[in-house]
RNA sequence: GGGGCGAUGGCGGAAUUGGUAGACGCGUCGGUCUUAGGAACCGAUAGAGCAAUCUGUGAAGGUUCGAGUCCUUUUCGCCCUACCA
């Protein structure tokens, strides 16, 4: 009996692949295709173990889907702009260019250690120039398309990062990446009208069966539609107002009108720019609406103003305009009609400034007196004290009925409104795509030329100055377009932008003309199976949702909306995590297991403390290095575990036993691998095996279908079932003969999960031209079966026996067996229920 | 505050979608072999009980011949989102 060895089968299949090129596909019509692709990596240095989760999870669709006989695109590459590069660049003296490329060649090195079936011809990286022309034309193409246009507005502004950030980089008032507390900075910036699309993003959604519920469920809620109407308030004062416009959702409660409330930054506000105790609110605004815990409270303040609004349903009633630190500029039109009888926060901030609170919804359960005392109604119910709008059923009715009333007198009308903002794509960073575009001396714009393309970032210059370093650079920033002189744009594009096309390029890697050839998207897009974390679900997901709208907008020979058909977010690598008696975290590195108990390897008289498992992060020192684990294990092992223990949309704990376990089956199947070929190879001529046969068609048949439903867990669970049928079935001499069919496709069925083994082994077996085996019904049927018999509902015994007995002879046999037939002799039966081959329920 | 997901042995998780609850793995216990084992192999392992049996899928009801699965109520946990008018 020999050892398997892992190392120099893994190098052997690993050099064939990559000397064969197994993986590389070519745009051919006459073969159906599948596009299989995971979220391309950022290349930070070393890959982590939630790439080995999610591209081992790729890597077995793609084989499998291979195997089938599909043409598969399975590329790889790098989302190789991005901050890292610059800080460690700033850190070292570096260049981020070599820094990225150095870390581009480890984790590529890495990859291939993972026995990945990737075309590595079509690797591409987003910082290569020969990648960001291209996204430089789309630019100017979106541009030309007015998809992009350039506005001053406050931005997010990230002290630490020194950059804007989008929307959806803002993470409880924090920077998704550094963690500051973001201020609003007022700024000239590059926007792409994703606002446009909101409609049609929305509307998408509901075409993509084969995404996850809870990923369409956050993109709804975050371009967040809303229907309501716009109503114009006039305004009396004595200040040159006549009237603001609100835009609201229950125009229905208007009756219950009680005060208006304006952003701070509603243009009224410049009204008020000299007046001292705004200007001492406006910055309390600032500070409160930036804590967590003011979030959380949601204390509301308010600045009262000597104007008055006018309600237009009653112009007898005058309410109190404000400004109120709840109202946020860039939704609706930064002001807010309060109803506080039938809103919490108006409800709030009406009882903090003693505002009146007139209720105008009863519920229906309720007369007409009811009041709203210590809480808003916002339910359903029936309009009363509203005049003519007293009696209609709130809220579908009613606000329909509001709205028509309001257009008729010309006060209002129906307004839809998202919550879905523009994208801002600058960055004031100089790792990333420059912007194609250039200014006059009056900041007039001129676009590039799309003959001056790609406008190249300058190499070898000084990160280590404040602020964005391209705009220190005068050699660079001049241009001279048509004999003017003009000055190129310093801020890049946000590396959002480089992801959001990437899945295009991998169908012409090397096309120079353009971004991608039509002939290669028409035949690989859009991407079958899109596989990553659910962290992207709104920001990538979203924005390469609009790029391809935005592509598609105008032109007749591109027309793909969704670029993803079906998408799988996998979870998350758990580990323990351990603490030392002074409470500092401790790698798993640095502990050693002493019966049962953890120990501190360099004292061992130290316990550690054991903590829950939590996602691997190198805050808490939880994580396992891949490289460790391919190196001492294989990346058979490693990908057989992670296979193993949770589905695959769920998180998985690392351990340990888990990956040992793993490594020691892989040495069992290695062991009744030689005991096979050394049946094989002993030539039997005569019996068949009916049982070899049945166990191998059922065993096809379910990983058949836990492939098909990423079931992978599953798939892992059929192996061990198989490994301990055959290692017991082949000892039985009648075995033999069907044995090498069978086994053979057994083998196939582990090449997606373990490739290194199963291809070894079937090499060995000389097998050739794999395909994916098919399951044959007609080996389904069983001899024999087990009916479960039940009495008054209750389990009482089992009854083998043939396929399709009838009612009789099954109730003859139970009372023929003492165990059973105790429940109910000498008791009527009352009910039978007989479900064909499976259950008999006798009722006494 | 809003939305979503979930709760099954000591642990990770199965259960053909209403029909034998706990597959498979980890862990634990017992055994064989061994100089030894933290190796390999064999066996046991939801709980209670000597047993026959009984009880068991967060809790309480309901529908049904039959419920982990469907309905109602409820508790707890996780995730997302957050003053969206």
């Amino acid at each position: 009996m020999s050892r398997y060895n892992f190392k120099s089968v893994e190098t052997k299949w690993q050099n064939y692949w990559e000397k064969n090129k197994s993986f590389k596909v070519k745009t051919d019509p006459s073969k159906k295709k599948f596009y299989c692709l995971e979220m391309f990596p950022y290349p930070s240095g070393k890959i982590h173990m939630g790439h080995v989760r999610n591209y081992t999870i790729g890597d077995v669709l793609a084989r499998y889907k291979s195997l089938q006989g599909y043409n598969v695109l399975h590329p790889m590459g790098w989302d190789s702009f991005g901050m890292p590069a610059e800080n460690a660049a700033k850190q070292n003296n570096l260049d981020p260019k070599k820094w990225t490329e150095t870390n581009v060649l480890n984790m590529r090195t890495q990859l291939k250690k993972l026995g990945l079936s990737i075309d590595w011809d079509r690797e591409i990286s987003t910082c290569n120039k020969d990648y960001y022309k291209h996204q430089q034309a789309f630019f100017l193409e979106l541009f030309e398309k007015k998809l992009v246009y350039r506005k001053e507005n406050y931005v997010n502004w990230d002290p630490i990062d020194e950059t804007v950030l989008a929307n959806e980089q803002v993470i409880d008032g924090k920077g998704w990446r550094s963690g500051a507390i973001v201020e609003r900075k007022k700024l000239s910036q590059w926007f792409f009208n994703i606002s446009k699309f909101s409609q049609e993003l929305l509307d998408g959604l509901e075409k993509l069966d084969s995404w996850p519920n809870k990923v369409k469920t956050m993109q709804k809620n975050w371009i967040g539609k809303s229907f309501g109407c716009e109503i114009d308030f006039k305004i009396e004062g004595d200040l040159p107002i006549k009237n603001i416009k609100c835009f609201t959702t229950r125009p229905d409660t208007l009756f219950g009108f009680s005060f208006l409330a304006l952003s701070i930054d509603h243009e009224v506000s410049k009204f008020f720019s000299n007046d001292e105790d705004f200007l001492r609110f406006k910055n309390e605004c600032s500070k409160t609406g930036t804590t967590e815990e003011a979030i959380a409270v949601g204390d509301k303040i308010g600045f009262k103003t000597n104007l008055e609004a006018i309600n237009p349903l009653d112009p007898k009633q005058k309410v109190p305009v404000y400004f109120a630190n709840f109202v946020l500029m860039d939704y609706g039109f930064g002001a807010v009609f309060g109803c506080p009888a039938h809103d919490q926060r108006d409800f709030d901030f009406a009882k903090k400034y003693n505002l009146k609170i007139k209720t105008v919804v009863r519920p229906i359960d309720k007369d007409e007196k009811f009041t709203v005392s210590d809480q808003a109604y916002p339910g359903p119910g029936i309009i009363i004290n509203s005049d003519f709008l007293n009696g209609l059923s709130a809220p579908e009715n009613s606000i329909l009925e509001t709205i028509k009333i309001l257009e008729k007198k010309k006060l209002g009308k129906k307004q839809i409104n998202f919550r879905l903002k523009d994208w801002g794509v600058s960055r004031q960073r100089y790792w990333g795509c420059p912007i194609p575009i250039a200014y006059d001396e009056n900041g007039k714009v001129y676009p590039i030329p799309k003959s001056m393309l790609p406008v190249e970032l300058p190499e070898n210059i000084n990160l280590n100055i404040k602020g964005n370093p391209l705009d220190s650079q005068n050699n660079w920033r001049e241009i001279n377009i048509d004999g003017k002189k003009l000055f190129r744009e310093t801020d890049t594009l946000d590396t959002f932008v480089c992801s959001s096309w990437y899945y295009l390029r991998f169908c012409s890697p090397t096309e120079t003309k353009y971004g991608f050839k039509k002939e290669d998207i028409d035949y690989w897009m859009p991407v079958d199976q899109y596989i990553g974390g659910v962290e992207h679900a709104i920001l990538h997901l979203l924005y390469s949702r609009f790029f391809m709208r935005a592509l598609s907008h105008d032109n007749n020979n591109f027309n793909i909306l969704e670029p993803f058909s079906g998408l799988f977010t996998q979870g998350m690598v758990c580990h323990e995590t351990y603490k030392d008696p002074d409470n500092n975290w401790v790698s798993p590195d640095e502990i050693e297991n002493i019966n049962g108990k953890k120990y501190l390897k360099k004292n061992k008289s130290k316990l550690v403390s054991v903590g829950p498992s939590e996602s691997m992060s190198k805050s808490k020192k939880n994580t396992i290095d891949p490289e460790n684990i391919i190196s001492n294990y294989g990346a058979d092992s490693a990908r057989l575990f992670i296979l193993s223990d949770s589905p695959p949309e769920k998180d998985v704990q690392w351990s340990e036993e888990g990956i040992i376990s793993s490594f020691k089956f892989i040495q069992k199947l290695w062991k009744l691998n030689e005991k096979v070929i050394d049946e094989i190879n002993k030539n039997h001529n005569t019996d068949i095996d009916d049982e070899i046969m049945k166990y191998t068609n059922k065993y096809l048949k379910k990983v058949h279908n836990n492939l098909e439903s990423f079931s992978y867990n599953k798939i892992i669970a059929n192996l061990y079932e198989m490994y301990s049928f055959l290692n017991k079935q082949i000892e039985k001499a009648y075995t033999k003969r069907t044995l090498i069919e069978n086994y053979k496709k057994i083998l196939i069925t582990m090449t997606p999960i373990l490739p290194h083994f199963a291809n070894e082994c079937l090499s060995i077996i000389k097998a050739e031209n794999l395909k994916w085996p098919e399951y044959d019904v007609s080996m389904l049927k069983e001899d024999n079966i087990n009916i479960v018999i039940q009495i008054n509902g209750k389990k009482r015994g089992l009854v083998q026996t043939m396929p399709n007995i009838s009612e009789e002879k099954l109730l003859e046999i139970v009372k023929n067996d003492e165990k059973m037939n105790k429940y109910f002799e000498q008791k009527n039966i009352k009910k039978k229920i007989y479900i064909k081959d499976k259950l008999l329920n006798i009722i006494i």
